[in-house]
DNA sequence: GCTGTTATACTCGGATAGAAGATGTCCGAGTCTTAACGG
DNA sequence: CCGTTAAGACTCGGACATCTTCTATCCGAGTATAACAGC
């Protein structure tokens, strides 16, 4: 049970997204250069992003994604749900139903014990993900860095905006 | 974010082996049988779930597996994390450490935030897991199940036990 | 000097390879059973 | 009749293929910009 790369490049990609000036969109070079990612895999996700109507883009000469929303009404969970996929962590493949002492039908109208646990764990899980946002992440970040590294940010930012 | 097939397979034979007399074990062969699962790919993770030191193991004739504790002290955390494995869900790569706006070695002896709210939903889900044993999935499918099919079940048994 | 047009450069978007992990299968190592054999 | 022993069959254990998913990359489609020519 793991989560994707991905994952961790949508967030900070959209906490960057949240600092910076939201009349302007950044490029997606811009944002991989500025994790030092892969441009064109982090395109990828940004495309994805981008379905989900999380990002907003503007294509041509001083284009680039933007957040769709306000920072504070984008949650991680939707980040990861969007770059991953909607389905269940936990596919039951209903194996009750099989073998010689296969369940009746009639029996499984109520959903496998085993996969409502599961469900219940990833319920609580998503809960926890759903009231982080990315203003939450993006004030956090802003809070652990000091002075020198906000000065570097603002420098970076009036240059990506050229 | 999702759990492999394996993880459901273990839970499911876990309470098998609940249910099953704990003076004798049953063979991969049987396991597989009963819930029409491929037996040489289940015995790859039955012995993952022996290394982890759910299952105690017997060879030779009237060999097999059987549960190393009691049902009621497994939970299913365990089980998942024997099977996938122990790390967790969301590795943080530091990417903020990267970049041209990188933050200071000295400002990231704290973890990054992302990274400590996918651990929190990480840890509220595996706190639902931690609850729930094998005892609590073997009695919800034994409730569930009627008369005709614990007949069949205990028929079964006998049979596997030869 | 202003406006319309056109060429240009920059952006996203989806189609296309490669690597890693999960899935699936096989045969050898080990051991308990069992039955034969000798005492 | 009993103890010993050796063969046999059954079991787990790890090494070996196959396949899906994740990771990574490229080139074409589309658009705002900016230069340029004409008025």
């Amino acid at each position: 049970m793991r989560f994707g790369e991905g994952v961790e490049w949508g967030v900070h990609v959209c906490a960057l997204l949240a600092a910076a000036p939201p009349d302007r969109g950044l490029s997606a070079k811009a944002l991989a250069e500025f994790h030092e990612l892969p441009p064109a895999y982090l395109a990828k996700h940004l495309q994805a992003l981008a379905r989900a109507g999380l990002l907003t883009t503007s294509r041509g000469p001083r284009g680039g994604y933007r957040l769709a929303r306000p920072a504070g009404e984008i949650s991680l969970w939707e980040v990861a749900e969007a770059i991953e996929g909607s389905g269940p962590a936990f596919r039951c493949t209903e194996i009750r139903q099989r073998g010689p002492c296969a369940a009746s039908a009639k029996a499984c109208i109520r959903p496998c014990g085993i996969a409502a646990a599961f469900a219940a764990a990833e319920n609580a899980m998503r809960k926890v993900l759903e009231k982080i946002t990315i203003a939450d992440a993006a004030m956090q970040a802003a809070s652990a860095a000091d002075s020198r590294q906000m000065a570097a940010f603002r420098a970076w930012l009036v240059r990506a905006a050229t």
